[in-house]
RNA sequence: GCCGACGUAGCUCAAUCGGCAGAGCAUCCGCCUUGUAAGCGGAACGGUGCGGGUUCAAGUCCCGCCGUCGGCUCCA
């Protein structure tokens, strides 16, 4: 899933989850959960059980599946081997032994085979290490291991140790191999870092969009209108709405064009743009008429390149910016959908910028910084940049010639470097038609997501002949540079509600503020209150249901809005409203006015409160 | 798509061995006229995701489908 879990906010727990001590009790811990494992089910079969960022896991092929009461069993005699105080044993041996020791465990012989053949190391990952086969022993378990380990597993505490969940897992992450039973647990040097990594879980869980979109009547999807569809109800557009709106206003101030372009295309498009042949299983069927097939669009930019195509384009044009809210349809597969992170329509904040190749410097540091901008608007400042690269050892794989691979990164690279943006760069990761920067922004809770992604195209340019007349009179053919900025409106939203979880900036709030009134007699106040506020500008509604004030104040926090107004006898008299504010915090009585110019200042300043 | 789990009222959840489908909140109707996170009383609401099957009897067991969840894989 693209919530690449980092670790747990606080510097003391980022320190922890990369500290050697601790990884070496994680993967200590898996050995013993391993041996665990193989005393409840001597026929198992073992594969690999690393250490991951919040813990462990460790894959098995058993004769059944397991149960949470199985898991539980595993847990509590894992603390008993913890108490026996082995000690983990290093020993190098040679390839007979190795055959020899794991004879009745086919995933270590082939892990072994692997070592020998070079080129992996015992979690199959790549190595350009000498192969040596090692393993760990501590009591009566043995590993294919190259460590490292604890000295003893008493260096475990058995407190801080604990099974969370079985899921499936395929033998070398293969689909085409065996599905095997993953057990993840996780491990920490301390109960109270345990605790507070379970705590961390819970808020993660509390913070859902999958729960709070449908707490705050926001999003729904429908099983009868089918999966991975949203359904975005008037709060929720409401949002949308004031998202779509400031992406345009700064889209125009920031040199875009705003295009629409249908939802359907000929094949004939599609078939140019090579999507056809590579990416017909993530397109809907086609819709044929009149002898015509059309196909649902699953990205826009062959529709912009036909605009582009309308005309003859000269130098003078370029660079031309367009930019669409574009709905797309992809048929993913139904095991990935995820709430509003993975969906099946969704509506890319898109844009394609064709220019010279003179101009592309220019043009990545201004998408760049264009894209951090409005990135820092919706109160996201901390990113994790990836740039993904060839893979250099097999260039032909790649559109586009060398020249423009080298222009092309230089000017990604260059644009980081300007900005002085610490990144990582991804050898092999770009995609065949061109290098990418990929920002992911990281949430209220560390937790990074993957949204912007400005790309190179070197691929429909060509497969579409794009040209433009250069001031030499020759044709010469454009860059192309997609870039999608929020990523979509459905995963952006999601990320949204759970960076925030779901009490939204008073800018972003579908409801700004309620007027409560005390009772009856204050009602019509209210209301002349509410009229003043909207007047202003300001998204606000009464609460004049007959229940008690208290009540009213309640269903308003559950709502997250951030401004309640509660008017009685005394505010009525004086013309006054009295704040209370959705963090608990109670200013008290003010003037209408007083809070207008208050409310609005913090929309102005787009603040949480 | 694959492995596993799950699907009961709008929401959250209950229903012992297969034996009369239930509660709170929300909704509606009254009463109360209230000072910073739930006033009181009453009414109505589902036949258990859908379709088959087993059984005297199915929410409970079996099969298929749909959907959701945890993962894997995928993510132009």
């Amino acid at each position: 899933m693209f919530p690449c879990i980092l670790f747990p906010k606080g510097g003391k727990m980022s320190e922890h989850a990369q500290n050697d001590h601790l990884l070496r009790i994680r993967h200590s811990a898996s050995h013993v959960m391993a041996q665990a494992v193989l005393e409840k089910f001597p026929e198992a079969k073992l594969a690999i059980g690393p250490a991951i960022e919040t813990g462990f896991y460790y894959d098995f092929d058993l004769p059944r599946p397991l149960t949470p009461e199985d898991l539980a069993e595993i847990e509590a005699r894992m603390r008993e081997i913890i108490a026996e105080g082995y000690d983990f044993v290093y020993q190098e041996i040679s390839e007979e032994e190795a055959r020899r020791l794991f004879a009745d465990q086919p995933y270590k012989l082939e892990l072994i085979e692997g070592i020998l053949a070079g080129g992996v190391d015992e979690d199959g990952n790549p190595t350009a290490e000498r192969p040596v086969l090692s393993i760990y022993r501590h009591g009566p378990f043995v590993d294919l291991c190259r460590g490292p380990h604890v000295a003893n597993t008493r260096e475990i505490n058995p407190d801080a140790v604990k099974l969370l969940s079985v899921a499936g897992a395929y033998w070398r992450g293969d689909e085409r191999r065996p599905m095997l039973q993953r057990i993840y647990g996780t491990a920490w040097e301390t109960p109270e870092d345990l605790q507070a990594y379970l705590a961390w879980r819970e808020e993660v869980e509390r913070r859902d969009h999958r729960r709070l979109i449908k707490e705050l009547d926001l999003i729904s999807f429908h099983e009868e209108g089918g999966a991975g569809l949203a359904y975005w109800h008037p709060k929720g557009g409401r949002i949308r709405q004031i998202i779509e709106d400031h992406w345009r206003a700064r889209h125009r101030e920031g040199g875009y064009e705003i295009v629409y372009t249908p939802h359907i295309g000929r094949s004939w498009l599609w078939e140019q743009s090579g999507h056809l042949q590579f990416y017909k299983e993530n397109m809907y069927a086609p819709i044929e008429i009149e002898g015509v097939q059309y196909y649902l669009k699953p990205m826009n930019c062959p529709f912009h390149i036909l605009i582009y195509k309308s005309r003859t384009r000269s130098y003078r044009d370029l660079p031309l910016r367009w930019a669409e809210l574009g709905t797309v349809y992809r048929f993913e597969r139904s095991g990935v959908l995820h709430g509003l992170l993975r969906v099946r329509g969704f509506t890319q904040d898109d844009a394609h910028i064709f220019c010279t190749p003179e101009q592309i410097e220019d043009e990545i540091l201004g998408v760049l910084d264009f894209s951090l901008s409005i990135l820092r608007d919706f109160g996201f400042t901390e990113y994790q940049i990836e740039l993904s690269v060839r893979d250099p050892r097999t260039p032909e794989k790649y559109a586009g010639s060398n020249e423009m691979w080298e222009q092309a990164e230089r000017s990604l690279v260059n644009a980081l470097e300007a900005r002085n943006l610490p990144y990582k760069r991804m050898e092999g990761e770009a995609v065949f038609y061109g290098p990418k920067i990929d920002i992911k922004i990281k949430d209220a809770l560390g937790r990074a997501w993957q949204c912007t992604t400005i790309q190179f195209d070197f691929n429909l340019p060509e497969r579409f002949d794009l040209t433009f007349r250069d001031r030499d009179g020759q044709e010469r053919r454009p860059y192309m540079v997609h870039r999608a900025l929020l990523g979509s409106m459905e995963r952006f939203f999601g990320v949204l509600v759970e960076h925030y979880g779901g009490a939204f900036p008073v800018w972003l709030a579908p409801v700004q503020a309620v007027v409560i009134p005390i009772a009856d007699r204050h009602a019509d106040y209210a209301w002349d209150v509410a009229r003043r506020l909207k007047a202003a500008g300001l998204r606000v509604e009464v609460n004049d249901s007959p229940e008690r004030m208290q009540a009213k104040i309640r269903d308003a926090q559950i709502e997250k809005i951030p401004y309640m107004l509660v008017v009685g006898d005394r505010e009525m008299q004086n013309g006054e409203v009295n704040l209370r504010r959705r963090d608990g915090e109670v200013p008290g009585a003010m003037s209408v006015d007083a809070f207008i110019a208050m409310a609005l200042e913090a929309v102005r300043e787009r603040r949480l409160l």
